[in-house]
DNA sequence: TTCTTTACTTGACTGGTTCAAGAAAAGCGC
DNA sequence: GCGCTTTTCTTGAACCAGTCAAGTAAAGAA
């Protein structure tokens, strides 16, 4: 599931990214830690390099995004995201209680909801879908405080 | 469509909540300004109150979305935004090159796409849909600067 | 190894949103 | 209407994710 270094070198070579000491390790963090928000994967990229700017990662996670090699989610209520899981086409599922975010395939054929009854004359090439309610744990304490955790603990 | 002064004040006094100025000007603006962010709402309720804090206006909005009486709705990529359809499952489909957003009905059904095909274990209650692609203008104009305009043209 | 290009560091800054304390107004009972 | 309590609004400061800008360092090509 997670490649390893030489398998990260290779995604960025196949990119055509340089390849850097920080955007190993920004790629890793990302594999290894799906969803999760800018600040952790700067934490992440400390273990091994501690002396990474934020600025840096912020750079690095902006070329990965456009270079299609990772996704940039951006739930309703939380910073910004970002996950390995490309070109699929699945959606997520935010917890109300905790913030936990969890991958969901399509539900209907392949693409489902791309047909919009009335589209205002709009050109729709895509739909994205975001479910909500709560996750396993939250769903099994009745009534915890409400109010969302800032860490994804997917 | 637009109600009057004095059906905003009963949608106010039906929701418990104090009738003042400042919250009949911003239920107004939302009214008259289908998703418009929260700047917009405050420039719409100075024409009439020109005194009116910007966070005097966030407090009505949030007070206003927690009693259900308006939608806050968030956007990949843009800031908050408000509308006064609320209660009827409608999703939203968002212009990738000005911005622009508009109403959509449920494509399938009454509650479409509310199962996914693997939940993980989390109890599901809604599903929001965002459609992306070109408004009718853009789509007109071949290619024009991609860039999003801060302002909303619905 | 040298050179050019791209990436990274440093430090300041922006803009939407929130916090906190006090003044003003709404709505209740009289 | 009149005062009293509660909620709302004003004022002003603060927060924080993300961005900008200038200069240094490193990657990769020749």
């Amino acid at each position: 599931m997670v490649p390893s270094t030489t398998e990260y070198e290779s995604l960025l070579r196949d990119a055509e990214l340089r390849v850097t000491r920080p955007r190993l390790a920004v790629l890793g963090a990302v594999y290894e830690n799906p969803h999760a928000d800018t600040n952790s994967i700067i934490e992440a990229v400390r273990q091994d390099l501690p002396e990474v700017s934020h600025q840096a990662v912020y750079d690095v996670l902006r070329a990965f995004t456009s270079a299609g090699l990772i996704r940039h989610i951006q739930p309703p209520g939380s910073v910004a995201r970002y996950e390995s899981r490309v070109g699929d086409n699945h959606h997520h599922i935010v917890c109300r209680s905790c913030g936990a975010i969890a991958d969901v395939d399509c539900a209907v054929g392949h693409a489902p909801c791309l047909t919009a009854s009335e589209d205002h004359g709009y050109v729709i090439d895509e739909a994205e879908v975001v479910y909500r309610g709560l996750c396993p744990d939250c769903a099994a304490k009745p009534n915890p405080d409400q109010s969302p955790r800032k860490e994804s603990r997917v």
